[in-house]
DNA sequence: CGCCATTCAATTGCACACAACTTAATTGTG
DNA sequence: CACAATTAAGTTGTGTGCAATTGAATGGCG
């Protein structure tokens, strides 16, 4: 009666094409934007989270967005390529790379301080609706990140726990 | 006075990185679940398309997924080569290619079907959420497009025309 | 001290996304 | 009909994203 499969397939085109979609688009506005700093979207994550805290190791970055040195690493050797960083093994520990900004790499903060400002009149949305958005999936990923783990493979999860 | 550039900036970083762990958060956990039917997570999109549509031209599979060539013949193929769909050169347009879906694609629907229920149970959200989150994200993804083609290349728009 | 498990970064292989370009077919216009 | 403009797929090149593997370094333990 209420919802069947049908309909949940339908609804399920829906979501996920409407999450895929969404994040895509946000990604194409911020390609336009961000083509003037001369940065990719995933490029300019990475350096808000160093234009806060200036050095980290590669590990922690990962940790920050979520990201792996599979996908890291070429991309800070891009970042590195264009001057905005150096990447120095550490000497406490050798297996650690330390990201850290140049001075060229600093100075570009100065000129993406306009990027969010566009990317809101891009979407319309103030900061209250903006941090309502961000609320919201948030607590999607956190719902998502417990539920990958706790289904790796498509057990059934009927009894949970823990 | 209210919200500064730094503020922003940071609000920025949130946002960003908000939707766009959320987005691959629901990639990974759509993974698993997939893999039993051997479908990455835009090979189902698509699939969910042709299982509503039965036929469509790679043309109209794009406008409804927002994929362009680029990105759906080198997938097509691979949901050809694994005996899903058929691609033809349409007959009364040389230039089209029809997609349609084989005997054993549309029998792939039936195991699909248990798909949506188990994305449910992972995000713990119920319908009615769904389609919220659904509809603000529809909302952001429209402003995007809309604002994307209004900005090109980030020149102010101030003068157009040639 | 010697050895093994763990940890971190990098590399490899595969699959999107998307811009830019190529090729083939169709349409519009004179 | 001829020819330029348009349209549809496909191809190429770059940049993620992620699983799996590799290789070097560290830490724990007898």
């Amino acid at each position: 009666m209420n919802t069947p499969d049908d309909d949940w397939l339908r609804l399920d085109q829906q979501i996920c094409f409407s999450l895929h979609a969404a994040s895509r688009a946000f990604n194409g506005v911020y390609r336009g934007i961000l083509k003037d700093l001369g940065l990719t979207y995933p490029q300019y994550l990475v350096m808000l989270v160093l234009w806060e805290h200036d050095e980290l190791p590669v590990k922690k970055l990962g940790e920050h967005l979520r990201l792996d040195s599979g996908t890291l690493s070429p991309l800070l050797k891009r970042l590195e390529a264009a001057g905005l960083v150096r990447r120095e093994r550490s000497a406490r520990d050798e297996r650690s790379v330390e990201v850290r900004l140049t001075e060229e790499g600093t100075a570009l903060r100065g000129r993406a301080l306009q990027v969010p400002r566009r990317i809101a009149a891009s979407t319309g949305f103030g900061p209250d609706e903006v941090r309502a958005l961000r609320a919201r999936l948030d607590e999607l990923t956190t719902a998502l990140d417990a539920a990958a783990l706790a289904e790796p493979t498509g057990g059934s999860p009927a009894d949970g726990r823990s």
